[in-house]
DNA sequence: GATAGTTACGCACGACGTAAGTATA
DNA sequence: TATACTTACGTCGTGCGTAACTATC
């Protein structure tokens, strides 16, 4: 009913193996259900995307054409990954943060209220300066 | 285990609908799975995607980054199933191919007998001609 | 007859829905 | 107390593996 990221990495590897059973033993399965997934995949597809021979299999032109598509969801999928591992470090340590004396008693409670409640791990270190100085130490981290 | 294509459209609807009520009906289904869901995609990535409120919820600065790389993959995986479905197109109807005498009788029929064990649904249409009358008949169509 | 792929069958994990529980304004 | 989310539990679908079958060289 819905293609899965399993069926894709199914197939890239069998693209990359050129045969089912060296496809299903590099993804650690047997060759039927590898068989049974790609079969499903052409058929949401409702396109052949290999020819099955004696010696192997090859790639029809939407296989080639689906392949490369396939690795660029894949990789997109990895960076999705990545970034988020990176988001995550950036939530955590130190934000150092400054303000002027007119916003300390208005808006600077509240935000930090509300952004302790979100991420209890980074520790806020706040200071008040005067604006030339503010600007100065911004620039400095 | 592994996080699948149906968790990042749950997230991207629930990001889009606020609270997990709102989303979970327009997806047609029920709250808890879709509940369940979201956290196995934060446990998964071991990062929290978004806040729970009374109120509904809130991404976390990872949750927006998450968002927008998810949205990526369904939309790689939508144009890969759009380019499928051209290159399907693509490997119907006609095809008509012109050649030289001197490759006639060497390399033609074993191109022939391969491509049509391939692509049976493709009517060949093969022709011999002069050099300059084939390739002007190539331009032409 | 050996190699490659598919079909048959049984099991187990995972997803969903209903119902009950918990928390916050 | 009302709204929003989570946990509990039972059912059903789907994926996997082993074994048997089919086809091609």
């Amino acid at each position: 009913m819905t293609i899965t990221l399993a069926q894709l990495r199914y197939f890239c590897e069998l693209a990359d193996a050129g045969t089912f059973g060296r496809a299903a033993a590099r993804l650690h399965m047997s060759q039927p259900p590898l068989s049974r997934q790609i079969a499903a995949l052409e058929a949401e597809l409702k396109t052949e995307l290999c020819v099955r021979g004696a010696k192997g299999i090859v790639l029809t032109p939407a296989g080639v054409q689906f392949l490369a598509d396939a690795r660029d969801v894949l990789r997109q999928m990895a960076r999705a990954r990545r970034n988020v591992a990176a988001a995550r470090a950036g939530e955590m340590g130190q934000l150092s943060i400054g303000f002027t004396m007119c916003a300390a008693y208005s808006v600077v409670p509240a935000l930090m209220r509300r952004y302790r409640d979100a991420f209890p791990q980074v520790q806020l270190k706040v200071r008040e300066m005067m604006p030339v100085v503010l600007d100065q130490a911004l620039r400095s981290g």
